[in-house]
DNA sequence: GCCGTGCAGTAACATTGGTTACAAAGGATT
DNA sequence: AATCCTTTGTAACCAATGTTACTGCACGGC
């Protein structure tokens, strides 16, 4: 596990935390599409991102989903982390967009470095700020775009995740994590791809040029 | 000063960091209307908000205004500590939406008493878990609200801020901070007079039952 | 009182996005 | 090949919101 958090970790943390955080956290390794939190769960633990991308989504009363940004290696939930403070429970859900590798850390460890290492204290700030920066840029996008500026971003961030020019996805998927309907996203699509941005598949889309 | 922190704080630091913050902060008093913060400016102190209220704002490249929530007694801008911690420019604007009072603090001091009192980490992650769910609400309600729910929210919150049924605001000046066109405003303000819940009146509106 | 300015009311129209409905195409199973 | 299910394409329509344009009214300054 060293050998994992110093690959990620190594150049923010000292080398006493990254023994502390293997002796006391625990490994995962989690397939695509995997369900991480609930809304509503209560959390025990933190997760530290090793390898891979979870979504974060929040949900409204009558189900209808929205995604809200993506973690990746390096990154944190700070929402977890607030969730855990204030014991309570969990605003959103976390899904693995790919496989990934992570390490939980007990709740408690967390007091005890913030006081103790100032890297940790700096890792945690910067988490919360990375995380309301991004939550910031996904509520520019719902407030002041239209759909069609909404889905471009969409796409070009899903295929900076997947690391690859294709979107494995229907049409359908597409409109439930922008919050519209599949008509709607089919639409647009076909015009993204008559101006020659993006190729139509059946169940996936290849980027071109956006 | 040491009076009004402990009015508006002391029950939840204690008395040696009321002391300090009497120290080495120094306390402001602003009109209504006043801008504390613009987007792009970089931030010397941290703002603990003592009486008032202060609104928080986005705006988009047009120079269109989104609000984003009202600080309170009690209340600071997380994002403020995230910028400065980040060293980095403000992404919002911040004015009192009434007469405030406040004291500033400047941020060297932030990290030592995140170090040395249990009370002031509790309180820096509790400001930060406060906002974020701010946010989240904010955007549930741009993502999954109707004009009509969301104007309706708008008033409510707008009459609890300002202790009373009274809000003295244009209708041009509400759609601004909900991001829309003065005439869809005053159409669903037409609407809620009809319906009996609000009453017109030039440059104010009178809450009667929402 | 008279005028000018800013605020509010309203109609007509455009645009965006959501809904319903159905057809067609791709892929898997038998 | 016949069948079935899922995905996509498309048309017709509707509702919500935004835009433009014009009107009348209130209030302050003169």
């Amino acid at each position: 596990m060293i050998q994992e958090l110093t690959e990620s970790y190594g150049t923010i943390f000292e080398k006493d935390l990254i023994n502390e955080i293997a002796q006391v956290g625990t490994f995962k390794e989690v397939p695509e599409g995997y369900k991480l939190i609930e809304i509503g769960d209560y959390i025990k633990g933190m997760p530290l991102l090793i390898s891979g991308a979870i979504k974060i989504l929040r949900e409204d009363n009558d189900g209808d989903e929205l995604l809200l940004y993506y973690l990746e290696k390096g990154d944190t939930c700070s929402m977890t982390m607030a969730c855990c403070m204030g014991d309570s429970k969990s605003e959103i859900r976390a899904i693995t967009e790919t496989d990934s590798k992570l390490i939980m850390v007990p709740m408690q460890k967390m007091e005890e470095w913030t006081v103790k290492y100032k890297t940790w204290r700096n890792f945690v700030f910067n988490s919360y700020h990375e995380r309301l920066k991004e939550l910031l840029s996904t509520l520019d996008s719902i407030a002041f775009d239209k759909m069609d500026a909404r889905l471009i971003s969409y796409l070009k961030e899903k295929a900076r995740i997947n690391k690859g020019d294709i979107i494995h996805n229907t049409h359908q998927e597409i409109a439930y994590e922008l919050h519209s309907s599949r008509v709607v996203i089919s639409r647009l699509l076909k015009k993204l791809e008559q101006m020659g941005s993006i190729e139509l598949h059946r169940n996936y889309i290849k980027i071109l040029d956006l």
